[in-house]
DNA sequence: ACCGTAACTGAACGGTCGTGCAATTGACAG
DNA sequence: CTGTCAATTGCACGACCGTTCAGTTACGGT
């Protein structure tokens, strides 16, 4: 056999990525060989360097590629600057909560395997990270200056959020004791209270 | 050759021990040999399995060792459980950042190699883990009932501050912006608004 | 001075790894 | 119906994997 029936390059490149993500999410990227990628796709390993020139490339095109759309993404439902810091942090946290659960495995890949990533890779996927950590940071800031938001570092806010949000798509699971809707309604409070917003109904008794 | 001179197995197996720590914390369980670790130490592979029956042992055993420390190091700082639960968080938030700072490897090791681990063993130390977290949790829930903290979900809140609090570890370097003690500081502020400590200073306008 | 045994070597086992490549086959245009 | 090229196989390469074990050496007690 060679060439098998039907076959179409880009559908089999579309079930490399879906395997590799598939497997390296669930199996870490150094515990999963050429081999198992191929097999799932039902192809031989050989064929797989038909769209990868290697594994490393398999793993920072997955990661490039999450971060890239992440950013592209949020650049689309961001409101515009002069809008107001509580609204735009509202609403980066139901955007980055939905996006993160619905593409689990990704997120999952993106900060577990950051240290199998070659030197010169692994700068790049920095440098999208912190792009999108500037996100954060940015509307806090502006949220201090406007008046809407109380704290005392930023930078460190910023950080503590990020994990804080992240942290929802390592034990999320469909069917859970909340709707993806709920736990972001509950992670905007929570985010509201790190960043100090001002309460409106919170009275001094 | 074969016996060292001035060798020791008490001090060979606590070599062994810090190296597989090293270079899994910095490469991945998956992505490192047992010859790696045995150069590391200066030792053949052959000499790693008078101290651990397998690869998988010495995982589980780091994962444990850490966990049961933690818990117990836990048990040791913690003030008595009337004590009213704003003391009894700040103790925590304290204990938690210095303990994962002076410890970031195990740390990282544990929540980052769990799929490495073979089921049984997974479930040992997700057992573990969860044992920590009821820790928060019960003094999340303590607070409310109190009156002294105000918060719609402990058990989010939990996984919320939890991530928030283990993400120091991540970024954590010796020599950075802040020391140790100072980032405590600002997380036990920001744990506090998680979890809405009823405000002392915070007087309505 | 000698011995038992703890500590370790060095080689080997069967297996898997990432990757390269000649040969082969199917899709498709003309 | 033919020719071209994209898609893939099947095998090979050298390297490395975790683990075992017979043999060798140094330590500690007597």
């Amino acid at each position: 056999m060679a060439r098998k029936s039907g076959s179409s390059g880009e559908k089999t490149r579309a079930m490399v990525e879906d395997a590799a993500i598939r497997l390296i999410a669930r199996y870490g990227f150094a515990a999963v060989s050429m081999r198992q990628i191929a097999r799932e796709v039902g192809v031989q390993a050989g064929a797989l360097y038909l769209y990868t020139p290697d594994k490393q490339s398999l793993l920072f095109d997955i990661m490039r590629g999450h971060l890239v759309h992440l950013l592209d993404s949020w650049q689309q439902h961001s409101p515009p600057v002069e809008t107001p810091a509580v609204i735009r942090l509202e609403r980066f946290v139901r955007f980055h909560i939905d996006y993160h659960i619905m593409r689990a495995e990704k997120v999952f890949i993106s900060y577990m395997e950051l240290r199998n990533l070659e030197p010169e890779n692994f700068s790049e996927i920095e440098r999208l990270r912190r792009d999108y950590e500037h996100v954060i940071e940015e509307i806090l800031t502006a949220g201090v200056a406007e008046g809407a938001f109380e704290h005392t570092d930023s930078r460190l806010t910023t950080m503590a959020m990020i994990a804080m949000l992240t942290g929802v798509s390592t034990w999320y699971r469909d069917g859970g004791r909340l709707p993806a809707g709920a736990i972001a309604t509950r992670y905007v409070d929570m985010a509201f209270r790190l960043a100090g917003a001002e309460p409106l109904a919170e009275v001094a008794e």
